[in-house]
DNA sequence: CTGAAAGCGCTTACAG
DNA sequence: CTGAAAGCGCTTACAG
């Protein structure tokens, strides 16, 4: 509640607030005083002073602020790597990143009004719309991808990769097992579509998605899979995949020689299943490394970092 | 990259920035002619314009933000809840969330000088030092406890439960099995610590405390407390109860007959092992609705809420 | 080596 | 019903 000003501080010490900014900012070129300085430091320290964040954005005309948009995603260790890599990397240039989780509640134009960040670095796509919005209010856009193109392909290539390695092991007749969590449709989408793309240009069978609940065991749908003639199902990741693989033990299915699964994130829990998951791994330090970088590269205005390789690897365990 | 000002939209409608700001802002009690409203519409449309964030604060002396300092824990479901909560909650008062991921690496205080939300909401317990600062800055501050003693007597509550829980089914000589995960030692020390508060008040034996990595099942670990005798354990959360069960069953131990465990959090995969593991619940909505009605009552100047009460409850399945 | 002054872009009494 | 002017708190040429 204070409300320190400069101005307080430089009358404090007996100088000006030109000195003041001087010492407190520790400016170049500006010889004063070791006396003066100490004397103003004092002065600051006494009384609490706080410089505005508002006016120095103001005068300056930039911000130190990155604010990172999360979309409507349910976050984990994923996120919160890529999360600590980009403040870390940011750290360095004495830049600040804030979080802020998107939800379409309200448009995100709104947000500018109230913070004017240097930078907005989006985890998915932005809109057409919200990018003119930034530019017009001077912020520079960082997007993995920001056409959805890039972005969606990655996650079609998960897919594809998942198919590749059950029809590896022998299996012709795949189905594919989805989240229940709706914000979560767009990825497995994508991923089915990689899936189905894959089924298709090697001549199998065209995979059909269940929504698969992670809340029990799934043996229902494992069951109804089985009388389908089914032998192997992709997971959407690997809380579903852990969900069938308890539904198939529930069933009395044997895993992986009456059903395969596999999933898709190598979280710390597809260790402890029995059989282990076989899983698909997602490349998250070369992801927080090319998102730093491309961050980088929009503040220096240097050209962006190129796309990410398919660094996807099928971590090999028990149920295929 | 623009810069167009609420002077170049009055120039552009031929009004003063008066009646631009009035327009826009949809200030009340000024009875400007319909035309002249859709001129300067039209004009900030037509430019782009996008005010300043920096200059509004300034001018308002106060944010329009909320900084949310989440402390350095993994993040999941339980912090989203939290968040989302919040959001929705002050969005009713067009005040926006951002979220700062706290990393030791830099003082809070550093941040204040990039940005100055008019609260900051803090998830686990202030240094002093960090509110002293934030006041002088003329940031409001609500944290889950101020002063870290409510807070970590809602942990060691857990622990106690647990033992309560265990001993309740028969069992008398207790472990506690922790997290390997070190950004969660303060939590597992209050755990532990109420678990073992609540052994000596009822005259047994003080459980001690075994780190489980939790990336494979925890056999050696489980082998080991065999051997010691030990016929029951409360886990730090579900992960490691998970780690645990996996390597009981690596280790040929029934559960629960010649092991009992007991986790925290009810994460969804603790449904789907086998037995499906009993597990204690943290009230995560009325954490939330407890948080947001502190937030509320800091940003009126009212009283704060009433401290939450023990709402923890055991989820009773089939590990005790 | 230090200070007086301008100006960043907005909002809001105050005049007319 | 609309505009000219002050001022939020800072930084930074510019003078001295």
């Amino acid at each position: 509640m204070a409300a320190v000003t400069s101005a307080d501080v430089a009358r404090a010490a007996g100088v000006s607030r030109t000195t003041v900014s001087y010492v407190l900012n520790d400016t170049p070129g500006t010889s004063i005083t070791a006396e003066t300085r100490e004397r103003v430091r004092d002065a600051a320290a006494r009384l609490g002073y706080a410089p505005s964040a508002a006016a120095r954005t103001l005068r300056r005309g930039r911000s130190d602020l990155i604010v990172c948009v999360l979309p409507d995603w349910p976050t984990g260790p994923v996120v919160d790597t890529l999360l600590d890599h980009l403040t870390d990397v940011l750290a360095e240039r004495d830049l600040f990143v804030l979080v802020h989780h998107h939800r379409d509640s309200r448009a995100l134009a709104e947000l500018w009004r109230a913070v004017t960040p240097r930078c907005v670095v989006g985890l998915s796509p932005f809109t057409r719309d919200d990018i003119t919005a930034m530019e017009q209010a001077g912020i520079q856009v960082v997007g993995a991808e920001l056409d959805a193109s890039g972005f969606d392909a990655g996650q079609r290539w998960l897919g594809r990769l998942q198919a590749q390695r059950l029809v590896g092991a022998g299996h012709r007749r795949l189905a594919y097992g989805t989240s229940t969590d709706h914000r979560l449709d767009g990825f497995a989408e994508q991923r089915l579509h990689g899936m189905q793309q894959w089924c298709e240009e090697h001549g199998l069978a065209r995979p059909v998605a269940v929504a698969v609940p992670t809340d029990a065991p799934a043996s229902a749908v494992v069951g109804r899979w089985h009388d389908d003639g089914v032998t192997a199902v992709a997971a959407y990741n690997d809380e579903v995949a852990l969900a069938v693989l308890a539904g198939a033990r529930e069933a009395g299915l044997a895993v992986p020689g009456e059903l395969a699964v596999i999933g898709v994130d190598d979280v710390p829990a597809s260790r402890l299943s029995t059989p282990p998951l076989t899983t698909v791994a997602q490349p998250v330090a070369a992801h927080s490394e090319h998102l730093a970088r491309s961050v980088l590269a929009a503040l220096d205005g240097t050209p962006a970092p190129a796309g990410l390789g398919d660094e996807v690897r099928v971590v090999d365990r028990g149920t295929v």
